[in-house]
RNA sequence: GCCGAAGUGGCGGAAUGGUAGACGCGGCGGUCUCAAAAACCGUUGAGGUAACACUCGUGCGAGUUCGACUCUCGCCUUCGGCACCA
């Protein structure tokens, strides 16, 4: 479809290719780390290259660049770098699909891209670009991987982990949304395997810490949910007449204030014990029960309102403070990866242990009174803070109270241990698929796992591995790779063939940039302890308990390595909102991708720009419309047009009042302008900018201005219009006879008085209702002001026969006449 | 269910205690043109009027205030996050 829009009167496509030669030849976007301006670390997500950069890139990138080009001209030494996030499994299906290899499928599309990403005249300088596929590179997450291992950070576990069948691989946690694949849907099955992790919940209670940062509240509330913090306490149930190797059954409670309500202990079906508990007479039917959860799928069995289910193993606990002996259960509501995978049942008070109770009738036993009870069945579980009952010696406390001293009371005893519990599990990052880092580990049969040595890194990926559609690892049947000698006694052995998660890639590649090429170690310490943190980070709200998260976890950990001094990686976040169309967010599969290339050919990058800049609040996002592109073309020609106004034609000498009305105009767009970028209000930035082009436009004001007041407006616009539209700025700015580049001019300053009203419009209000607007002086005095509206015909016609009660006068702006 | 954000003309949005609808899109009328496009000028919340006046109007209902899109309380709707986490 070729899209329909104006055209613009200004040679578009010369003027850019133009300055971006120009730009390049003269290195005007050279990051210099002895530059000695303070810096500014303006960073933007890089992109996955998948092969086409379509709208939603250029409106993350755009308001970037807007961003990191404000700071310059506010006299900052601005990084903003730009690379690829070049693994990823697009790149292997490319493989499999059209047997094109991964490497040379991304580096063609990295190649197009960066043109793509050129043609929006980007600040970039990209000589600090970073490709995250390349050997310099991911040897460095190989080389942070054994740093971990050191420090136990990385470790190998057999347990339990989810698998995406359509992708062959296992996926963390956080790439499972609602029971399904992040990238592509797929219902996620479970899978017993060895598996790689990150100890990132060593760092639960720190990453828990967000007082270091400025981020939106949202994604702060995002990760504390994912971390998910309980206070509570482990309570030992006693199974000592099962004659076990363990005498106790273990449960996790929030709510230890109602432990002398326990009527039943359910385990989660996994459980190890399950077996041992269960009696013969019951065997059978908790047999049946554990295969049906086993084939109930992670989507059925975390649905909220599924019906809760158990069967009794017909063995029996005792409650130690009560001596009470209690029915053990096995449910499929209790998580086995959850607290100690076995649950206190308390029906009084918890909602679904008083399902439970109803379902398979077990005694509920109140023990937290609610106000004015008085003995009476409950008919629902009461949940809220009471009165200790039926609570031996806590009886009468407060549950609040109850609570503390419960929990110490057991500690005391030795019954328990007061216990942090976190949602958010350790990061997995074991992948099973070809086209990532692989991870520097061998299996030694006489030395057990072994490191590789960090003097052999980095372990390549093989280029002649084979892509077949059996949904198998290419490395793991590639022999060559997998055979190897053992680092420590050099007989045979095998290696890793599992390669790392992408997300390791992007958790540190912003301490790359600083020193993209440096081949010593991970970066050059000095460049990155000059930039880092990075002061301002935008992307997509997406990535808020993934890339953020472990971005986080890596810093904090690297910290601790010592090698580098901050806790956060990103001081400042701002999230930019999604471009749709037609109704929905872009994508191939719904065929409503609008292509910023067609676009660039027809208005220009300049237009484009400002177009998606202009559609709402940088933050919400919008909708792509083909006609709303016109009013920015219009903006872009009509500041075309007023800097083809011939200069030999203005007045000798400015009129005053003109004068002084331009000059407050372009005090005021000065102020809101800045204030409005600084802040991502771009929408609101460009119509100030355009109000102020519409005042030069006003017609033959060549007659009321001089040639020196005329430049230092239209120069003016060029420079505050420069971060928006970097091309266009420039070519007039030249064409006003300026030598430098627009982008290295300051930002303008304004004076507050200059841009203060002399005239305003005093509003008269009767009754707090608009009743007569009254041009008066700026500074007329209030009584001045009672004087000029009683005069007016219209304020007289409304308190005619009225008596006045009351005047409020706010000084320049209204009158409110108050009567009855 | 819990947490959070949002609801304003035909449309995108502006205004966060003081003129609601800036700026732009679209529409309508006009100028120019053989004609169209572009451009320019005018107009554009609803009702009402010959025109003014005036009345109504920021999801709904209350409240605070001289004055509420804005603050408070209670609802409704939409979107986002979490969700059997003990």
């Amino acid at each position: 479809m070729t899209p329909k829009t104006i055209e613009t009167r200004f040679p578009h496509a010369n003027i850019e290719s133009k300055w971006q030669k120009k730009w390049q030849e003269s290195n005007l976007y050279k990051v210099d780390d002895n530059d000695p301006r303070p810096k500014w670390y303006e960073l933007t997500m890089y992109p996955y290259p998948s092969g086409d950069l379509h709208v939603g890139h250029w409106y993350a990138m755009t308001g970037a660049d807007i961003h990191a080009r404000f700071k310059t001209m506010q006299g900052y030494n601005v990084l903003h770098p730009m690379g690829f996030d070049a693994f990823g499994l697009n790149a292997e299906n490319a493989a499999i699909e059209r047997g094109i290899h991964p490497h040379s499928w991304t580096m063609d599309n990295i190649k197009r891209m960066r043109d793509q990403l050129a043609s929006m005249g980007p600040m970039y300088d990209w000589d600090r670009e970073v490709v995250t596929c390349v050997p310099e590179y991911y040897k460095w997450n190989q080389w942070f991987f054994l740093q971990f291992y050191k420090k136990g950070l990385a470790y190998r576990d057999y347990a339990p982990v989810n698998w995406c069948p359509s992708c062959a691989t296992v996926l963390a946690n956080e790439q499972v949304i609602d029971g399904t694949c992040e990238r592509c849907d797929t219902t996620v099955t479970h899978r017993d395997m060895n598996q790689w992790f990150f100890r990132i919940t060593e760092y639960a209670e720190e990453l828990l810490d967000q007082s270091k940062m400025d981020w939106p509240e949202r994604i702060n509330t995002m990760q504390t949910n994912w971390i998910g913090k309980s206070d509570g306490v482990e309570f030992k149930f006693d199974i000592s007449e099962h004659n076990l190797d363990t005498d106790e059954l273990i449960t996790f409670t929030t709510r230890i204030d109602t432990v002398y309500g326990v009527t039943f202990v359910v385990l989660a079906p996994e459980h190890p014990l399950v077996s041992l508990l269960t009696t013969p007479d019951q065997k059978a039917a908790v047999g049946d029960y554990i295969n049906n959860a086993r084939k109930a799928s992670e989507v059925e069995r975390l649905a909220i309102d599924r019906e809760k289910t158990g069967v009794f193993l017909g063995s029996y606990c005792v409650n130690p403070l009560t001596g009470d002996r209690i029915p053990i259960l096995i449910g499929d509501y209790v998580l086995n990866t959850y607290g100690t995978g076995i649950v206190m049942g308390v029906p009084a008070h918890d909602e679904r242990d008083f399902i439970f109770a109803k379902k398979y009738d077990l005694p509920i036993k109140v023990v937290v009174a609610p106000k004015d009870w008085n003995g009476e069945e409950l008919d629902a579980a009461y949940i809220d803070v009471g009165t200790q009952v039926n609570s031996s010696q806590f009886d009468g406390f407060s549950s609040t109270e109850g609570k503390k001293l419960i929990a110490d009371h057991i500690e005391t005893n030795k019954l328990g241990t007061k216990t942090i519990n976190y949602r958010m599990r350790d990061w997995l990052i074991s992948r099973q698929r070809y086209w990532g880092t692989p991870i520097p580990m061998v299996y030694c049969d006489d030395c057990g796992i072994v490191p590789v040595k960090e003097e052999d890194l980095p372990v390549l990926l093989p280029e002649d591995a084979e892509f077949l559609p059996t949904g198998e690892s290419p490395l793991a049947v590639h022999d060559k790779f997998v055979n190897t000698t053992c680092p420590d006694c050099a007989k045979p052995s095998k290696r890793e063939t599992d390669t790392m998660d992408t997300f390791v890639d992007s958790s540190w590649y912003f301490l790359r940039y600083a020193s993209p090429k440096y081949s010593e170690s991970a970066f050059e310490e000095k460049s990155a302890e000059l930039w880092n943190p990075v002061d301002q980070y935008t992307g997509g709200v997406e990535h808020a308990v993934m890339h953020l998260l472990y971005s986080r976890f890596f810093v904090k950990a690297t910290r601790d390595l010592g090698l580098i001094k901050y806790d956060e990686p990103f001081k400042r976040l701002f999230n930019q909102g999604t471009i749709i169309y037609k109704g929905a967010k872009m994508s191939k599969s719904r065929g409503n991708v609008i292509a910023p290339d067609d676009y660039v050919d027809i208005v220009g990058a300049d237009t484009v720009r400002t177009y998606l800049m202009f559609i709402g609040p940088w933050e919400q996002g919008g909708e792509w419309n083909d006609s709303g592109i016109n009013g920015a073309a219009r903006w872009l020609n009509k500041v075309w047009d007023i800097s083809n106004l011939d200069l030999n034609t203005f007045a000798l000498a400015s009129n005053p009042d003109t004068e002084r009305d331009l000059n407050r105009l372009l005090h005021k767009t000065i102020m809101r302008v800045g204030e409005d970028i600084e802040k991502f209000k771009y929408n609101t930035a460009i119509s100030t900018l355009m109000q102020f082009t519409n005042a030069l436009s006003e017609d033959k004001i060549f007659e009321k201005i001089d040639i020196d007041q005329w430049l230092h407006l239209t120069r003016s616009l060029y420079v505050m219009m420069a971060p928006i539209t970097p091309h266009l700025s420039e070519e007039l700015w030249e064409k006003s006879g300026m030598k430098s580049s627009v982008h290295t001019q300051k930002w303008p300053k304004y004076d507050e008085n200059m841009a203060k009203d002399d005239k305003i419009t005093l509003v008269v209000q009767v009754n707090g209702k608009v009743r007569a607007k009254i041009s008066a002086s700026a500074n007329l005095t209030e009584s001045d002001a009672n004087e000029i509206a009683m005069e007016d015909s219209g304020v007289q016609k409304h308190t005619e026969g009225l008596e006045i009660r009351k005047i409020i006068y706010v000084p320049g702006k209204l009158l409110n006449i108050v009567a009855n």
